[in-house]
RNA sequence: GGGGCUGUAGCUCAGUUUGGUUAGAGUGCCGGUCUGUCACACCGGAGGCCGCGGGUUCGAGUCCCGUCAGCCCCGCCA
């Protein structure tokens, strides 16, 4: 039907006789003289009618085009005049010259643009989403999807060549107690019993190990029944990787001779190997456990010194065995009330009650907490004139996050440059357990993690300070990938479940499968999951992960194009024994 | 579940603070002129449930209450 993509034709193709097919993606009509831009997915190129070249009836059909008419366009590739040349378009030299023009298909005009002027603003998300064939259509959208098409295959290559095998799991799976909210399948042929969606094949994959596969990788599809967020959508990808006999060392080797081939695909850099950082680490020196290290800006504690001063608010946190983190500004001290009010703001946002501040000046330091220092104050805190220190006092809990939002909310402020732009690492030694309040524990990852072997001991007298085997691929500040070595031994995967509050029957009901297979010779296995829309939204620089899935939900978790979820007929829910409690909307559709 | 922002022509937005005659602009669309345009240019035209419902008022795009939708955030979620 066509000879080749439209942004193909080039150059050294002049005199040729082509065929391309594509969309009217503007149209310049000079009366006389008539421009096309034809686009396809491979580009754009200018066709030109007119007289000398175009019979009439193939003008007059130039002439009725409109946006996003699908065309066939047989002419001849010619080079454009001197004057009329366009060197910064791919196909700016040349022009195909209509001979013969097929309407294959009228457009009505497009609720939303697909050209775009430059500067012209996109139209609104809403529209964007219930239009989405045309979004689509946009050249950014349409690279971004390429971008993901190119990250899946040499992904799988990577892996293939490791000797990976890509294995299917579930997507009817068990409703799980841990984690996040499922969503329910109902089963018309087991009335009133329920499939989950896999909020990841964790449990597949494991088993996948214990049945002897060695080496399992997947491009999986993660089903999450949460709010969402730009960075979180219901339905999700994950490149799903699991492996035998293996420690952290040889995840982490894979991860990053992943990410380092990934990478180049979108013109990002990934050197191995990548910095380590263990969690106590982060969040002491970031107050995050995926901290933005293309800055390398760090917290520090100033107890010490700042618990000293005549300051009874400083001096009563330290005597209630709480601590005084900093953070020390080079030049802060040319931020304004107004820029410091703002950074206390972010303290306040991510929950802190304030945050204390000292302006260094040449003689003396200003501020509610430079009025206190002492002669020595600054010179033990090594600050120098022209400086900014930035401090919380409190729990750490309180403390980490809120240094956290600030110095985001500083290197903003004060633009300080990076100093690398691609940034990755490893977070490892995740606590294994959190403190979910009254002395109940929940799983900090899931509840299959490894606990360090040198930290086994403390698994009774004090969970909280156990460290797992667990690490987290962190990339400027975003957690792109999360996993662990997992518990291979029934007897510690029962006890570590009985810690998390469940009881011996709910443990051999909801878990009995996986502690039967652990028992039937379960080789040591851990892996790493790696969230594909995150890794595809980073590179290809998008601020929300619909910029890189074709068809997105809303942040109400809705899908505007094609109208789901929708409510369905009586009779269907009554072949699944389901009846509905209270009201619900008209409009149900079979 | 909670907080914030937004909703006016097909699209992007002014107008809402301080209620007042006929709600504007750009672009797109329709018609016309135009043989080197590429945001073509020029002339003319059509196009509005001001998200929806209620209230206050002589009078509501504008004020109040409710509601729906989109986006951002907290909770939630790795």
């Amino acid at each position: 039907m066509r000879s080749l993509g439209a942004g193909r034709v080039a150059l050294d193709m002049v005199g040729e006789t082509v065929t391309i097919a594509g969309w009217v993606h503007r149209r310049r009509d000079l009366g006389g003289l008539i421009f096309l831009d034809v686009r396809d997915r491979s580009g754009l190129v200018q066709a030109s009618a007119g007289p000398g070249w175009t019979a009439a009836g193939a003008m007059d059909a130039v002439r009725a085009l409109g946006p996003e008419d699908v065309i066939r366009v047989r002419g001849i590739v010619q080079p454009r005049p001197e004057e009329a040349r366009r060197p910064e378009m791919a196909t700016g030299e040349i022009e195909i010259q209509v001979i013969e023009l097929e309407l294959l298909n009228r457009a009505r005009t497009p609720t939303i643009p697909v050209y775009r002027a430059p500067e012209e603003e996109l139209p609104s998300e809403k529209l964007r989403l219930r239009h989405r064939v045309l979004d689509l259509r946009r050249a950014e959208l349409q690279e971004s999807l390429a971008l993901r098409h190119r990250l899946a295959l040499e992904t799988r290559n990577f892996f293939h060549g490791h000797g990976f095998l890509d294995i299917e799991t579930p997507i009817l799976t068990k409703p799980t107690p841990e984690g996040a909210r499922d969503f329910l399948v109902p089963s018309r042929v087991h009335s009133g019993e329920f499939f989950a969606l896999p909020q990841s094949p964790q449990l597949y994959k494991q088993l996948l190990m214990i049945a002897g596969f060695d080496r399992y990788m997947q491009i999986a599809r993660c089903f999450r029944d949460e709010d969402l967020r730009a960075d979180r959508q219901p339905e999700f990808t994950q490149i799903d990787v699991e492996a035998s006999f293996v420690e952290p060392e040889d995840i982490y080797r894979w991860c990053e001779g992943l990410v380092a081939r990934l990478a180049p695909l979108a013109g990002a850099v990934a050197e191995p190997p990548f910095a380590r950082m263990s969690w106590d680490e982060a969040m002491e020196r970031y107050g995050s456990d995926r901290p933005d290290l293309r800055w390398t800006l760090d917290i520090h504690d100033r107890s010490e010194v700042l618990g000293a001063l005549d300051f009874r608010l400083l001096r009563g946190a330290v005597a209630r065995g709480e601590r005084i983190r900093t953070l020390q500004l080079e030049g802060g001290a040319r931020l304004s009330r107004r820029e410091i009010a703002a950074l206390e703001g972010a303290a306040r946002g991510a929950g802190a009650p304030g945050l204390l501040w000292a302006k260094i000046l040449e003689d003396r330091a200003t501020g509610p907490l430079g009025r206190f220092f002492r002669d020595d104050t600054r010179a033990r805190l090594g600050l120098a004139s022209g400086d900014l220190l930035l401090a919380a006092a409190g729990p750490d809990r309180i403390t980490s996050p809120a240094l956290d939002a600030v110095r985001a909310a500083a290197i903003s402020a004060l633009a300080i440059p990076p100093s690398t732009r691609h940034a990755w690492a490893w977070v490892t030694r995740f606590p294994v357990f959190e403190d979910v309040g009254d002395g109940a524990l929940a799983a900090n990852h899931h509840p299959f993690v490894q606990p360090d072997p040198a930290d086994m001991h403390l698994l009774d007298s004090a969970p909280l300070s156990v460290r797992g085997l667990a690490y987290d691929l962190v990339y400027n500040g975003t957690e792109l990938g999360s996993g662990s070595i997992r518990i291979h031994d029934a007897a510690l995967q029962r006890r570590i479940l009985a810690m998390l509050g469940l009881g011996a029957d709910e443990i051999e009901t909801k878990f009995g499968f996986l502690l039967d297979a652990l028992g039937t010779g379960a080789p040591p296995h851990g892996g790493i999951a790696l969230g594909v829309d995150r890794i595809a939204a980073r590179f290809a620089g998008a601020s929300s992960l619909r910029d890189v899935i074709a068809f997105p939900k809303t942040t109400a978790a809705r899908a505007l194009f094609e109208g789901a979820p929708t409510a369905v007929a009586d009779e269907d829910l009554a072949a699944l024994g389901i009846s509905l409690r209270g009201r619900r909307d008209g409009g149900a559709s079979g």
